[in-house]
DNA sequence: CTCACTTTTTTGAGTTAATCAAATAAAGAG
DNA sequence: CTCTTTATTTGATTAACTCAAAAAAGTGAG
């Protein structure tokens, strides 16, 4: 497995820029981040790309299977590059943070309803809900 | 348990008003309506609301627990009234459609991860992504 | 290294889904 | 029926993207 940002476009197939490369470093450091953070990140790490790029760009990698997009509820999609593991995220309730939980259980129960509705499952998402660690001990507002 | 939408409506401490009546039943027919499409129905079925109304009404009967909203990815929010139990959604990764999962593996596997980041889980949400029976069968576009 | 061709990024407008606020209308207690 | 509270309408505004044309940059061939 290529370990670089530049490796594992060329795996991919894209092209190699500043702002992809920029992108995937960013989202390395601060995962979940949405794309206004990301833009946000990469102009403060001396990246120079408009938010629309931004988009763009991690569209693309999504597309290409370089990054994965989660869309939790009353929130913007969040991006991260831990992929090709099957794990799933705890949502804070009241601040909206997110962190990776692996799948705790294998993959039979997560991945197999009995009864499918005439689906056929491609994948299962597991989120959970409830309040991370900061939320649980911060005063009630 | 009280049937009908009047009393749901009364009985979670809220004004019984013909638009809200009009929404509990719109959603009890055609469950997993985004808010435009039971704006449409509500119309069709001889109501006057305006689309920011149904918002309104929406959000009201969500906070009061009579309806549930669902956030799938890359679709606008849905609702239903089918609450109070512990079900599960497929959505059909191609046309969108939304179809009820019991919770099949009992409670144990999909609400308790050993490892919880910290967080104090409240809920599991699961979401089963798939092709819909309709678009298993229909020509490749 | 340079050129030509393709892909990416910018610039700027447009969209969707929803939210906010003030004015009007309707519900329900007395 | 009247009054007070709560809903709904009307109209503006926002957040998070998406789209399109023009300018800029990446990459393989020579």
């Amino acid at each position: 497995m290529t370990s670089t940002a530049e490796g594992r476009l060329r795996a991919a197939g894209l092209r190699v820029t500043a702002g992809r490369i920029h992108v995937l470093d960013r989202l390395a450091e601060a995962p979940h981040s949405d794309a206004d953070t990301v833009h946000r990140l990469v102009t403060a790490a001396g990246g120079h790309l408009t938010l629309q790029a931004v988009h763009n760009v991690l569209t693309d990698l999504t597309e290409a299977g370089l990054v994965r997009r989660i869309e939790p509820a009353r929130s913007p999609a969040r991006y991260e590059t831990r992929i090709g593991d099957n794990h799933h995220h705890a949502v804070c309730t009241r601040c909206g943070a997110v962190t990776d939980i692996d799948c705790v259980v294998g993959h039979a129960p997560c991945l197999t309803p009995s009864e499918t509705g005439g689906y056929a499952i491609q994948t299962a998402e597991v989120t959970f809900w409830g309040l991370c660690p900061e939320c649980r001990t911060s005063p009630i507002t």
